[in-house]
DNA sequence: CGCTAGGTTGAATACGCTCAAAGATCGTGG
DNA sequence: CCACGATCTTTGAGCGTATTCAACCTAGCG
């Protein structure tokens, strides 16, 4: 994975503390005026304390919501009680509030830890992307890529026993933290209990400590409260047949 | 589910045996422009074998394909032979070749059986939204919709007993052909072997087989060759906690 | 008529679940 | 600063859903 890039100047650098623009800027170097446009995506910041559902049937405002700070979830819960992560939100990654209407109300956005979002218009993104075509390029490579994730979360989910599921999350959220610049050598921040993994993956708690035991047997992992070290990237690939997804892709165009 | 809706005139009523343009007319009536755009998209068209991988990492062509006739499918192969079905293509959808991309060669799109497609440039597409504000909505809707679909597969195959499964599942086909009056009361044509479906909800081939069993002892389907009838939707909806995707939302505009 | 792909059935096994209870950790208030 | 409660983690044991292996059946097709 790739180092990350220089920055022109004090001021640029500073909006790198956006993580949205940060994200962008991996794929593809911005330049000042990219910069400053989707720096007005970022007018209005709210927080939301943890453990909210922030998004759901009852109250969604047709705003997208682009997430600066904390972790979200989207998941369903089933009548019996079981329920189902769909996908993480982490710094830099845009809600689109219409997929989870679309879902009929099944579907809510659940803050893990507390947030610090920037809610937009829809009218807002429309513009920024007609103005410039290299951040509509890039914003429809960042769905792209999303929705790959997604993809292979339904094949990990799918088809990967417990032991493989778990390391294959745990690869893709160190790529997708490492671009923010979230990680420190091969540790990052990991703020979910095991329920919340479990549910990610469908398995059951008392599986998934398990798992997580026989990877800290096999020093694979090694975690300290929230702290989580992955001991041999290389190795975990391995075992996971991790292949990552193209975040920085140099493919042309996407729709 | 909505009936079908009324048409103008004869040409138009031509134009709806491209399914996509019926799928979309169903969401919201289009006029004869709209109509008419549409049909741009579907000017060259090509036959493909069945059985056939026809986009992968190999062969993408950076074009766009929608389905006129047939059935496909996106999987992921893993190393021990452990195949795993991402969604179907039915008539009617659109392949995106970018987010089969940006999962890195992982995955593929395979020809169920034989397809007549078309496959047109992303910036015919990109054309036909940025003139047509309708068309854009509608066209985002469908996205949308694709998105809320994948992510309830994560859900069914994550946290759903295998009889569940297979109930939702054929709901959520059934709701879909329905769209495009490939129904004919509860009954549709069903092209997908025993082996497929179980690679679609990640079970056992042996483990289909006795779940379509138990459906066929419970009278809550029924099936010859390659028809399927759903006996009681009804009953089956709550079996599966089935709630469908709003294929035709009223909601305002769409990212 | 025989081949092949797909469907069906039985039996043994296993992966992961449920139930249950005991530790550890963290935040909070006394 | 300690104690307490709540949340989270850990461990054991029994069980069940779904898998694997293996064989046989059926239908369609050349």
């Amino acid at each position: 994975m790739l180092a990350h890039q220089q920055h022109q100047n004090v001021s640029e650098l500073a909006s790198l503390n956006w993580p949205l623009i940060k994200k962008l800027n991996f794929s593809q170097q911005l330049d000042h005026k990219e910069i400053v446009s989707l720096r007005k995506l970022h007018e209005q910041t709210l927080v939301i304390e943890k453990h909210q559902d922030f998004l759901s049937q009852n109250n969604i405002r047709n705003q997208f919501i682009v997430i600066n700070q904390g972790w979200a979830c989207r998941y369903s819960t089933l009548s019996n009680g079981n329920r189902q992560l769909i996908n993480f939100y982490l710094p830099g990654d845009i809600i689109n509030p219409y997929t989870i209407a679309a879902t009929n109300g099944t579907h809510s956005v659940f803050s893990i830890t507390s947030l610090y979002i920037s809610p937009f218009d829809q009218e807002a993104l429309q513009q920024l992307l007609t103005l410039s075509p290299k951040l509509d390029s890039l914003y429809k490579q960042m769905i792209c890529a999303e929705e790959a994730m997604l993809a292979e979360h339904v094949v990990r989910v799918g088809r990967r026993s417990a032991y493989q599921r778990t390391i294959h999350l745990l690869l893709e959220l160190y790529q997708r933290l490492d671009i923010i610049g979230h990680t420190q050598q091969n540790t990052f921040n990991l703020p979910l209990t095991q329920e919340l993994l479990a549910d990610m993956l469908g398995m059951s708690i008392v599986h998934m400590n398990r798992t997580l035991h026989r990877l800290r047997d096999e020093d694979l992992i090694e975690t300290q409260s929230n702290k989580i070290s992955l001991l041999d990237i290389h190795k975990l690939e391995q075992l996971a047949e991790y292949q990552g997804i193209l975040l920085d892709t140099k493919l042309a165009a996407q729709g």
